[in-house]
DNA sequence: ACAGTATATTAGAATATTCTAATATACTAA
DNA sequence: TTAGTATATTAGAATATTCTAATATACTGT
């Protein structure tokens, strides 16, 4: 079914829309971080952290590493950040014309 | 709030995260179509599809043109489609590697 | 004014997502 | 082996999303 592969499509743009989810991947930019650093980053709990990671580590989003007791997350794929870039760009550029359009108004 | 940024961002990534959304982005890619053509397409009720169209019209995603009993909906930004395929080809890649996996194991 | 067509809106049930809090597991170092 | 630290899992309540079915609105042609 060519259905199939939008129901994919759709899974992976649910890992992109949560705010906290599009931070981790923003933050895991320039490399791999552990889940404490992520945690104090974020400012959220290592439990509800831990079930962010988990989600992105299934759908593929994040690889994990384990060193000791320490996990370290990285990207799976840094492709992930040309669509990040892209929509926030988009976004941007959205912001601004509806502020355009204030000052426009006023 | 730096934070802000990302709830909107995460709230344009809701609007990519369902299969028939996704689907409607790409039918628009080479122009405008009512909402009857999108419906006989999608194989999706009238009443369903213009639920979503009324999502993606107030996300700003799409853009609505009315001409007599008629409306037309078009992508408020082609760049959108930039973001799709970069995700479309990611999965894509993802759906090439797993298959190779299975094959190495059989 | 009326019937027919195109699109939109609403209500509400079914399902999915997200959080907090509690508990579990894995590892380290004494 | 025990205490402490890092991470993961689970349960369950709160909230959000999505669908179907019914109804409403806007327009066209007669």
């Amino acid at each position: 079914m060519e259905d199939q592969i939008y129901i994919y499509h759709a899974e992976m743009c649910k890992m992109l829309s949560h705010p906290k989810r599009l931070e981790i991947i923003n933050l895991l930019r320039d490399g791999e971080l552990n889940v404490t650093e992520l945690s104090l980053k974020l400012r959220m709990s290592p439990a509800n952290l831990s079930q962010h990671l988990a989600l992105m580590r299934e759908r593929k989003i994040l690889i994990a590493r384990k060193e000791g007791n320490v996990v370290y997350y990285r990207l799976a794929n840094i492709r992930f950040l040309e669509a990040f870039d892209i929509l926030r760009e988009i976004l941007v550029e959205q912001i601004r014309q509806d502020a355009s359009l204030v000052e426009a108004v006023s």
